[in-house]
DNA sequence: ACCTGAACACCGTTCAAGT
DNA sequence: ACCTGAACACCGTTCAAGT
């Protein structure tokens, strides 16, 4: 045990060990309890010595974003755009959901890391080979956001759920009858795709499709924004 | 000046001026930089003041959500869904322009408060009275997801830009080729939708109105879940 | 030159001592 | 009963002192 240690300790510390040790205590204690003194105590370490490596917290999610990024698969080549955008962003989706802390840090960086951008460039090339203007592509990508990167933009963890405190009264029923409906729709329709609760890849997958197939659609209606011009009036 | 800061002191505290204090200086100085001791000086108050009020952080950000929702319009009642639905999310858009942080804060909530689930409902109910099943209004809500409240799910602040420190070289213009091709379509193309740098609500309302067409198509169709199982097949 | 302990300037929140 | 100062257990990061 005492021997472990050691050997841990004497292997160099990288920056390539900082951030696999951070990705692996955010996965353990959630991101918000994460901090560079525990993860320095993980590593057998004075905090002080984890600034050799990133030069601050920031630099840190950054590189553990990267981390988590490089468990996307490469790119499969496929026939149509289509296909090949799906796959790529449900590959991203899967590495993502490994790492539950990785999506809302994601979104909290100001500006997108070279490893991030790699990834934008496949997608959006996709688009372009797939027969995309640039103009489409554009407009395309901003309607995707965060969902280019397989992440959900749902609200709360479960949404049409009131609150654990408020025991869901008569109360609830009566101030919020459409989402009572929906909420109890939920729990019983067993021959739907909703078992208990939601099927999270289901609702991912269905907005996606919704999408892309609105995608498709204006690709080959030859859709441009030249028509839709700021003031509105064609 | 004094006397003002006494007449201030004298205003007996309440929650809601706890919760407006707390949504002024979130728009003035960020939400990263808003402290339980900021607020409270901001008040001429000691910290533990706060603690009458809010009885702790998070309810603190839970109440700030809702002033930010009190500012929404309440529902313009239209002929037909698409617009009421549309009208509604813009004006919910508009209250979250008016305070950056809000977006950010609402997504890290884990429940939602009374006055955002009157909110869910009352689309929900828009959905509901427009002639969508309970069914297909599940799944649209997901779809929707943060973009209810009129939330753009962006993955960065300016995407296709790299880091601010790195100066766009012609090895950038190699590695990402793509995304460059991108960015000096929107930086240059005067004639389009595009000025300098992206029109955000254009955007913004482009994906909406994919999206708001795409559930018409399913709701013409009387799409239904049932035909979708978890085994995918048919 | 490298490493690191102590220190600085903060946090949110508890708690006991004051009124 | 109410209010509040001091204290507790943390932060990220600086910096000067040690090797």
């Amino acid at each position: 045990m005492a021997q472990q240690t050691e050997a841990v300790r004497r292997t160099p510390l990288t920056r390539d060990r900082v951030l696999r040790a951070a990705v692996a205590l955010a996965d353990d204690i959630g991101i918000e309890a994460l901090s560079m003194r525990k993860l320095a105590k993980e590593l057998g370490v004075v905090p002080m010595a984890l600034y050799k490596h990133v030069s601050n917290k920031e630099q840190l999610l950054d590189g553990m974003v990267d981390v988590v990024m490089g468990e996307i698969d490469p790119p499969a080549p496929g026939s149509n755009w289509k296909s090949t955008v799906r796959h790529r962003i449900l590959s991203a989706r899967r590495a993502f959901l490994g790492h539950p802390w990785a999506a809302q840090v994601i979104q909290s960086r100001s500006s997108p890391t070279p490893v991030v951008l790699a990834y934008m460039d496949s997608v959006i090339g996709m688009f372009r080979t797939g027969g995309f203007s640039v103009d489409l592509t554009h407009h395309v990508m901003h309607a995707l956001g965060s969902r280019m990167m397989g992440i959900t933009q749902e609200l709360f963890d479960a949404p049409p759920a009131p609150r654990a405190q408020t025991a869901p009264s008569q109360e609830d029923a009566g101030e919020y009858p459409y989402v009572m409906e929906l909420a109890g729709a939920v729990a019983h329709d067993e021959d739907s795709v909703l078992g208990r609760g939601c099927d999270d890849q289901f609702e991912f997958e269905f907005a996606l499709d919704l999408l892309l197939d609105g995608f498709e659609r204006l690709r080959q209606q030859g859709w441009s924004s030249a028509g839709h011009l700021r003031g509105k009036t064609p």
